[in-house]
DNA sequence: ACACATCGCGTCAACGTTGACGTAATCTAG
DNA sequence: CTAGATTACGTCAACGTTGACGCGATGTGT
């Protein structure tokens, strides 16, 4: 019955579970279920893991106990014996931006019907808080971790990935335990374009941010390629960089459309950026879409609403969340297969008024 | 030297730290940097954690051990006999809700500066996934935690404070252990009224949401309260309860509008609502604000560059989740001196063109 | 010179759980 | 009927850290 020395000392607490089989005041463990049930703590974790090796008459008389003190497994114990804590990272760079916060509603949910608990950073895109914020992570023995990196900071992931598997959002790190997921920006260009010849438009011009390194213009990359496919032959379309804001947006469009005063349909960097375009386009009296027609990109929720509503290429952002967790699941799952191929998502086009 | 018994079956590996000093595969604990100085695993500890009880001259020495073997301390190991994981939960109904997403951004940040990480969950306002996620971070042993509750689960978190402390968002529970932090909604309906009666507006209308249980129809109160004090003796101003949408505001503003036309000012439940109030007034050829003024509420991103840009009442949700740690912080360190008592945010009235 | 305090450590157990291994009782095969 | 397998457990140590306590060496006051 006491196989548990330390109660000896202790069994004139009130509310003592052999006495009362109430839940104590402390949480129960699996020495409480044991005792009550007569049984050794192994025993009791036997079940609770459904290892086997236990009789069924055992298993519902512990699996009753456990019921009745309330006994929850004790994680952080369980962590430090198999060194898996069940929770995950993700580290992004500012929560408040829409894409990050969608992508962490879908990382968390997927991690949660897997049974993990993620901890969430930002980092600003401060290598010194992202450097931060990992190290804690690491402290806390997080089992993998989903990254949107901070600019340069390659060798700093590539060190924590001695430690714990990585996936990476829309960055690709050479490393035998880091891997991608992004969006297909080239393709979500190409049909940006090809939206727009269909429309009947032939000279166009695309506004671009001028932040992007150049290993992340994919937009630029596709907007060209389908440019070239569907008019071989032609001169290269016009592309301005800017700053990628709504201010931005604005006057790249102008300087588009004071450039060549006969360009009709406007690809932009982004859906704030097409605004922008929008309003450079009313600035002169021109008609969105019947003189301007324009697409933006990602589909925030401010797309749907503005006036025209916003034709633009959508981004899952949930999804991209979710398959994250699926790649560093995977990744986690030890099986020596090497990482996971970096995985590209598709994009859709969103056809609403301004085109 | 090898104060480590596990050592002496483990030192065919490469890099084995007693032999290069080069960090090794596994992470260095305790053990190996004591093992490095020559002192015993304990007055490691000691140097780590800053309390008494050793030299200068051996303080350096461990330092450098730390540094050449990267050690850092395992979390898990610690919250074992500390019973403190420095964790705390952020329980929200949705995160792609920017309210969420920028009052998860606030917390985060306040986390981290107090050296805590935080789980993030979402509960999509169902009281059995709240309980779901409630209970794992039980489990992983938080050490607090702020909840935006699911409706109706006040038995369910107190149930949970038995355990841990818990700060509500905008929701009062009645236990020693659950406090609360909100922003104050009746005196931003007053800031409204007050607003739109300085622009000379007298005729006033509020679209509000059917949604909220009566507790949380605070905006009302304050805008009765307001109404009836700047015009006392007169008929209460008309409020139409609907969804808490674009077309939610327009329809109830086009009704408010048919049942009296002398309107001109709305206060909007939120600032989606406002925009369906503008639309309402542009279908019906009035002008924003010439001819109907509109406030809304929370200072989305949206609201400033919408056309007209939005006079609203703003809300600081990054501000609301700093202080809900703060306070969440305040109730764990355990001065017996009960709960700190339910805190109101301020609110801003942000004028823009539409009033 | 002696009692006593302080300093600078070390030792040991415990936190709650699981991995490795042991073992008595029962079953199975020949 | 007996050797060997199987079942249903129990025992013990370990995960990495800290709390409680011990102890010898050195300082301090009288």
């Amino acid at each position: 019955m006491t196989n548990n020395p330390a109660d000896s000392t202790s069994e004139s607490l009130p509310d003592s579970p052999g006495a009362t089989g109430q839940p104590a005041d402390r949480r129960s463990t699996l020495h409480d279920v044991a005792a009550r049930v007569g049984v050794s703590p192994r025993t009791v974790s036997r079940v609770v893991n459904n290892e086997e090796g236990f009789s069924e008459a055992t298993r519902e008389r512990v699996l009753e106990a456990i019921e009745e003190l309330e006994y929850r497994p004790n994680l952080v114990a369980r962590g430090l014996v198999t060194q898996q804590t069940r929770t995950l990272g993700l580290v992004v760079t500012d929560l408040s931006d829409p894409f990050f916060a969608e992508l962490a509603n879908g990382a968390q949910r997927a991690a949660i019907t897997n049974r993990y608990n993620v901890f969430l950073c930002a980092t600003d895109n401060e290598a010194d808080q992202q450097a931060n914020v990992l190290d804690s992570l690491r402290s806390h023995g997080i089992d993998g971790t989903i990254v949107f990196p901070a600019t340069d900071t390659d060798d700093g992931l590539r060190r924590v990935a001695a430690d714990v598997p990585i996936v990476c959002v829309d960055h690709e790190v050479d490393h035998p335990r880091i891997t991608t997921v992004s969006s297909d920006l080239v393709a979500g260009a190409r049909m940006a374009v090809e939206h727009l010849v269909d429309r009947g438009h032939t000279k166009l011009g695309m506004v671009a941010s001028k932040f992007s390194p150049s290993d992340r213009r994919r937009r630029e990359v596709g907007f060209l390629a389908a440019h070239r496919k569907l008019f071989p032959g032609t001169p290269e379309p016009m592309i301005v960089r800017t700053e990628p804001t709504l201010e931005g947006g604005r006057s790249a469009t102008a300087e588009l459309l004071d450039r060549d005063p006969s360009i009709t349909g406007i690809f932009a960097y982004n859906d704030i950026t097409a605004i922008g375009a929008i309003l450079a386009a009313t600035d002169r009296g021109l008609t969105v879409p019947g003189d301007l027609a324009v697409v933006g990109f990602d589909d925030v929720p401010l797309a749907a609403v503005f006036g025209p509503p916003l034709t633009t290429i959508r981004i899952d952002r949930e999804r991209l969340g979710q398959v994250a967790i699926e790649m560093v699941l995977a990744m986690m799952g030890g099986s020596r297969t090497g990482r996971p191929s970096p995985q590209i998502l598709p994009v859709e086009l969103v056809v609403r008024a301004s085109t």
